[in-house]
DNA sequence: TCCGTTCGGTTTCAACTTGAAACCATTGCG
DNA sequence: CGCAATGGTTTCAAGTTGAAACCGAACGGA
């Protein structure tokens, strides 16, 4: 090769999102700014990755337009990074990830985290995706078509 | 370093599959999976990967359950691959990476596919997350609770 | 004012991964 | 028997990753 292969300019949109976040970080990096981090170091001691990685990566996050810096909270000469509404997006990601990380990736009897309501506190509600009439589709019963298909 | 550093401890169940589907190719090949595809060829041509690498990536595939071989559907000496129901958990990653992908990734007017459903042909319903109670839940009204948290 | 510290990175360099291409073993077929 | 197709593995150069060192700007004290 010479390069790792870019899915940048692939047809499929599954394959696109994969330049943005497809790497062993960059997602955590969201899952984090989630939860509220905002800031180069706060970023590095949580993951625990080396600098020069979170660098290029959050470099590649505000490239995408998942991250914005914004200029300085407490008057420092440094800025912060915040999610945009796009990497706000990434919520639903997010959420199938962890719910099936909680499903099959969680020891016996581990104390895992999971996702509650803020309001309630209780535990969410699985995700579950439907049909336009509202049936509840399992995997497996879509396809894909393009624009020409369905508007006719 | 010396190794690419691995998720697989990690407490966070976000991060944990990673180890699984975290690179440039696994759920792409999962993705074709879900579309039908099962034999090596065949991944190989609508990839286009490198066949070490694809090689490389089946194996952790399986490995970590989310594909499994089965011995020979036409009596061929080869196996194919298929997923588990552990794969199959991978379809709500699926959909909401192509739903963020087709919202954020797709170029004007451009002809992009979308998700349909099978029976009647009309796209599915964009993913919503939803409170135990039924309440829609927006992006950021949902946090981390450990079980004993939750519990009481 | 000068020293030490923290924050937010960049640079350096060795180890590891990726990818293209060549090679190889089976099976299928004429 | 010969030859192509399928499904990989091996080899090797180029690219990526990560640990640690380095750096500069902004405080904070003594």
């Amino acid at each position: 090769m010479v390069k790792r292969t870019s899915h940048q300019s692939a047809d499929c949109l599954i394959a696109r999102p994969l330049d943005a976040i497809g790497d062993w970080w960059s997602l955590l990096i969201v899952r984090d700014a989630f939860d509220g981090m905002r800031r180069f170091g706060e970023f590095q001691k949580s993951l625990g990755v080396a600098k020069n990685i979170l660098s290029a990566r959050l470099r590649n996050l505000v490239a995408h337009g998942i991250l914005e810096t914004v200029p300085a909270p407490d008057g420092s000469a440094h800025h912060e990074y915040v999610l945009t509404e796009k990497g706000r997006g990434l919520f639903y990601v997010l959420v199938a990830l962890r719910q099936w990380g909680e499903t099959y990736f969680s020891g016996p009897g581990e104390p895992y985290t999971f996702m509650v309501d803020n309001e309630s506190g209780k535990p969410i509600r699985r995700l579950e995706v439907y049909a336009e009439d509202g049936r509840l589709l399992a995997p497996g019963e879509t396809r894909l078509a393009d624009f020409r298909q369905q508007a006719e």
